[in-house]
DNA sequence: CAGAAGCGGAGATGCAACCTCCGCTGCGGG
DNA sequence: CCCGCAGCGGAGGTTGCATCTCCGCTTCTG
């Protein structure tokens, strides 16, 4: 969403720009992925990016030389936010605030986006990249967690590793949940949180109310007829 | 494993016994399934099954009209077990400690056995016996909780759906650590445990190390493989 | 030892994803 | 304004995978 409104994609090596209606395809295909890809995911196949885009897969191709770069320009922005992010809760004031701040904003991120989670953990496309972000991400997370166990707020046995698992706890929740009541994963953000202090006298007051026996089998039969299962 | 010596499937309705070949191959392929479905989940095909059995496909078709069949009577036990120990746990004198111990068995349960979580978390196979250990399950549950909390241990606001949705995160957390470290979900267990209780003064001991950078890695690695990723 | 039960595994069938190809469309420089 | 060429659509080639069938051969057992 930071990106120049004139990204047009030319002048990247003197190559002549593109025809104007082309170059309003490629934007189509551009929103058409990032749409397809957040909500179900890697691997959703390139002809529903061409369909809800509303051109044909060849124009798609014509475009991008395979999945992998049309994924990788897509996310790059996502992936520097969350390592960005991370730098400026370095920084806040209050440090314990600054950590359940940052859990938060990734778990978000995962949770609401499926293919930056399955990008982010899995190493199936973009892997340098990511492990480029995961480089830069780990001495600000080491810090961000060790400023909160030396204001006395965060337990002393918390490590940095513990943050990005947490955050894809939360998300695979969240994910389950998705048909009946995408937010669920703040309810268990918030036990955490609550786990993750050094001492406490009551309870924070959980965010959401927890799935009724009946949204329960509702995300269970939406999740069953997305998987395999002939006749 | 708690099954009888002698469970030779005849009997049922009359069928004559299977030849005795045929009988110990029989045994075979369930041993085969239950490795392969457990170690790989409910997405192995009947193929790898035969060839962990030592048999050929048509033999197994022959013994067990589809894959769902073979599911159905593979699972059935564990899914049982699910509810028992659940019953078990409400009759236990702690009512926290019962609380806790059952959310720990559900968690190792779904986390040590991918195809037992599919089974029960998407309705892919078996809807019906699933839906019927749910049914059995929900009041259990809701008075394990209640009498958590009547004791004054456990949070007011928690729910006893929480318990499966809990139970499902530390299995995705399993799933994912699995090839560095499958013990890690005790660890986080054991944080939303102490989220879970009413107040504490200092935090229970995170009873496994969190996982190191490469250990990340290599997890990611591992999944990106499995993965589908073309070229 | 004969006839029935059982076996193996090649391959029919069906499906889905990736990507190519080519005849048509419509943009835009001269 | 008009025509050459960039660009378009989407049917279909290719590949790969999973389920299940079929039939010539083997192995039990009465």
């Amino acid at each position: 969403m930071t990106a120049h409104a004139e990204d047009t994609h030319a002048g990247d090596r003197g190559e002549r720009p593109l025809r104007r209606d082309a170059e309003r395809n490629r934007q189509r295909i551009l929103r058409a992925a990032a749409e397809v890809f957040t909500r179900r995911g890697l691997d959703a196949t390139l002809d529903d990016v061409a369909r809800e885009a509303g051109v044909g897969v060849g124009t798609v191709y014509r475009r991008f030389p395979d999945k992998e770069s049309l994924v990788a320009e897509l996310f790059q922005e996502r992936i520097d936010a969350l390592v960005t992010v991370a730098e400026e809760a370095c920084a806040a004031s209050d440090p314990w605030q600054a950590l359940v701040s940052y859990l938060e904003y990734a778990a978000a991120s995962l949770a609401g986006d499926l293919g930056l989670r399955q990008l982010m953990m899995f190493a199936t496309y973009g892997r340098d990249r990511v492990a480029y972000a995961r480089e830069r991400m780990r001495p600000v997370m080491t810090r961000l967690v060790e400023r909160a166990q030396a204001a006395g707020a965060l337990r002393g046995d918390f490590r940095a590793t513990d943050v990005p698992l947490i955050a894809y706890m939360l998300a695979s929740a969240a994910e389950y949940a998705s048909p009946a009541q995408p937010g669920v994963w703040r309810r268990y953000l918030a036990l955490i949180v609550d786990g993750m202090a050094r001492a406490r006298e009551g309870t924070s007051e959980l965010p959401v109310p927890a799935l009724t026996p009946r949204e329960i089998e509702e995300s269970m039969r939406a999740h069953g007829q997305r998987s395999s299962a002939r006749r």
